[in-house]
DNA sequence: CGAGGGTTTGAAGTGCATCAAATAGTGTGG
DNA sequence: CCACACTATTTGATGCACTTCAAACCCTCG
């Protein structure tokens, strides 16, 4: 059962810079999980000693307010890892976390990682790198939230769901169900329905259930990266 | 002068890993910027190969569209650093900065920055808290636009302005002027105005100028962190 | 086929933005 | 110390985007 998860980690880029025998260390102390859809892996402020990696599924990061509003941190997917951050954060997790989807995840022990990471600079270069990433990305979606309306917002989402050099026509299928969606970008199921019917106004676009066609990806940047800061069309900022 | 330079950097909390020869090859690289209001001191973009440290006045870092919108990344004062992010994104900086008071700066070599923390896994560590710190305080800046309305985002502000014990009532003086408070919290000028009138309508307070009068801080905290996800009230989340 | 969730549509309300203009505040030179 | 110029702030009126509530529709799956 080791050998499984090893493997499973070794094809990660989280774990690329770890060494091979931290690797081996960590999946003979860590377990797999199935977690059914709506299970809740934990709640914001439980106390972390363990991290998750995911091996298939979708996993939801929010927090939620006492009457039960919630806002989206992130919604992840296979050969993710969340709740590492904990590390950073006095050993609690800043955030809850529920499967979406049926999923397979595997439970890690945190101790090794942060042993690892005190002790392996090239470890916590990379750690900071992705740190920084993620950071930008927030900046962007503060942006986004300020300066964009909802067809703007959906655009650049389905942007970056597309590998970033395709050219002309493409058909995207959106992950996970609308109302999901909606959430993620901050708006309401009404919102997105609407918002994804006047996108149709703008662009040249079919959608079919989960599918969305669109005849000229270019017009979709225009449309949607005109209220982006200067950066590349934000679909390769993820880079 | 490089005595000068090291001293303020001395009692700063990002140096606070440094070892101390580390400071002084870095200040001896250094050198003080007067930067009056209204100094753009990089734009989004620009290579990175200095960061810079405040000695006084304000300091804002924001991106903007091609049409000239923007939206405020954060505003810095005092024995804050800025711009060191950059060495994890490619030594680009991921937003501008400007000078919105007249300010004294520190212009600080980016490349010594870079191998220390390579060198020194504390250094590393503290960087890594800084920006956990950073990321949990973008989560809820996130969440407060979502779950928020105009006063309970001013609240949240003026309670975070606030030393985190204090009981009853307090003067609030904001930092800097309303416009540009009112932009921080991604608002209208004309919105934040008539937001903190209402705020009144809620809790006993006067404005007078940019003095606040608070009766009571329990007040305030009930009304704007109602909304807030389970964490305790904002005021202390900082630390 | 029927139940239940996801999705769409309609109607009405709300909050914030926008535009325009009045007012308060600040710093300047006389 | 005053008048002027200029900026910051407030106030009013209006519009638009998104939300909310309600109901219909659609799809899937037992």
């Amino acid at each position: 059962m080791t050998v499984v998860i090893s493997n499973f980690l070794k094809n990660a880029p989280f774990f690329k810079s770890f060494p091979n025998d931290a690797i081996e260390t960590i999946s003979a102390q860590s377990h797999i999980i199935n977690a059914d859809k709506g299970k809740v892996l934990f709640v914001n402020e439980d106390p972390a000693d363990r991290f998750y990696f995911i091996i298939s599924g979708w996993i939801k990061l929010y927090r939620e307010t006492i009457d039960g509003a919630q806002s989206i941190v992130d919604i992840l997917t296979i050969n993710q890892v969340f709740g590492e951050t904990a590390i950073f954060q006095n050993d609690i997790y800043p955030f809850s976390a529920e499967a979406v989807e049926d999923s397979q995840i595997i439970s890690l022990p945190m101790a090794i990682l942060k042993s690892e990471i005190e002790n392996t600079p090239k470890l916590a270069m990379d750690m900071m790198s992705s740190m920084a990433r993620y950071r930008k990305q927030q900046d962007q979606e503060i942006e986004n939230r300020t300066l964009k309306n909802a067809p703007q917002r959906i655009g650049c989402f389905l942007l970056r769901l597309i590998d970033q050099n395709k050219k002309g026509r493409v058909i995207i299928t959106l992950p996970y169900d609308k109302t999901l969606v909606a959430s993620r970008l901050g708006m309401q199921p009404e919102t997105f329905s609407r918002a994804l019917n006047k996108l149709k106004d703008y662009i040249d676009m079919d959608v079919k259930g989960s599918e969305i066609h669109i005849r000229n990806i270019d017009d979709l940047v225009n449309y949607a990266c005109s209220a982006c800061s200067s950066e590349f069309p934000c679909h390769d900022m993820t880079a």
